[in-house]
DNA sequence: ATAATATTCCTAATACTATTAGAAATGGAG
DNA sequence: CTCCATTTCTAATAGTATTAGGAATATTAT
């Protein structure tokens, strides 16, 4: 039994792929384990336990799911950059599907680091949306707005929601466009 | 050992009470079986498994809702069905959250019942829609946009992304008042 | 280099899961 | 009262997470 130099992160990570490989319900310690030439127990050494691991994996997911939004918003205003923020965050979802069901999964109150996260997430939008207005709570209102369209879509597609004939890409950005008139609005006006 | 005269219905109705009370995480069959007086093989005459049983549960909390979206949106029109749809949805979600979950759990391409039961919802969202324009692509799109709005909303809220310090109640109603008002442009327009 | 120490990993066991095969008990129909 | 379908149970299997304590390995101090 050589070392095999294990770290949270490389767990972690390992059960990452193998989340979107077969599915988060499939993930078990035994499974990883076995990817990393090491028992099951050895994985103590490095998580607390399988519910401190999912915390680490909604982390990741909302990491990565924040980084490609701060990405597409990179150098976008106003309507643009909330146009590449939908198309980032509709693609994260089809990209790993696994990996943002694991945000949800877990209620963010358990854990200091995911709140932290989280509040990238919400930064991005913050951002955007202070272009179109300086009043804090209509900047929040908007932001939840804006997020809840996203995630609410997204949601409902993949869980057969939207089985009708009409496309739910096209229909994802036709809402956004919506919503990003009623922000226009709001920018004449003041 | 008496017969318990269980069937499918007491068993998955006693199932969505361990649900709510203690999680949909921690129902095992060995609970349900033993709050019904039955040992855990025995509820295999009633279901295949535990997974069909989720697909119930999923039904189950489908029905209830779309039953509380319906009975709101009774002998009311357009903008005032549409506050009153998503009132009776934030309080069936804040009231059964755990059912709720149940919903998104599965993925409703696994049942054909499932199917069924979420197009009920949908057709309550459709007829209240269909009171702003005649035309079909745009009252699914529409209808589309508002589901995302209240699914995205709520769970959002739960996951604990909305820890401002601005009430989440009324930033519901103020959100879904913003989206009447596109509507009525729709309806003065055509 | 060698000894002491800390760390990683493993073995073995425990306590839960769901699930199945097949036997026993039950209740109703003839 | 007997037969039969149905329900329930017993017993076993295989797969979970988790823990205690020991063995192997690497690191540090002498």
């Amino acid at each position: 039994m050589p070392r095999q130099g294990l770290n949270t992160e490389k767990v972690v990570k390992t059960a990452a792929l193998l989340v979107e490989e077969n599915g988060y319900e499939s993930l078990t310690l035994h499974k990883l384990a076995s990817k990393l030439n090491v028992k099951p127990a050895s994985l103590y050494t490095h998580i607390k336990g399988i519910d401190e691991l999912y915390v680490f994996l909604a982390n990741m997911a909302l990491k990565q799911l924040s980084a490609m939004m701060l990405d597409a918003a990179e150098g976008k205003k106003r309507g643009d950059a909330l146009r590449a923020v939908s198309v980032a965050y509709s693609n994260y979802v089809r990209q790993n599907p696994e990996m943002y069901q694991m945000i949800m999964k877990i209620p963010h109150s358990n854990s200091e680091e995911l709140i932290k996260t989280g509040r990238i997430v919400k930064s991005v939008l913050f951002k955007i949306l202070s272009q179109y207005t300086a009043d804090n709570s209509k900047i929040i209102f908007y932001s939840r707005y804006y997020h809840s369209i996203l995630h609410g879509f997204v949601s409902l597609d993949r869980a057969g929601f939207f089985d009708d004939k009409f496309s739910t890409d096209v229909s994802l950005l036709n809402l956004v466009d919506k919503f990003i008139e009623q922000l226009e609005e709001l920018w004449t006006i003041s």
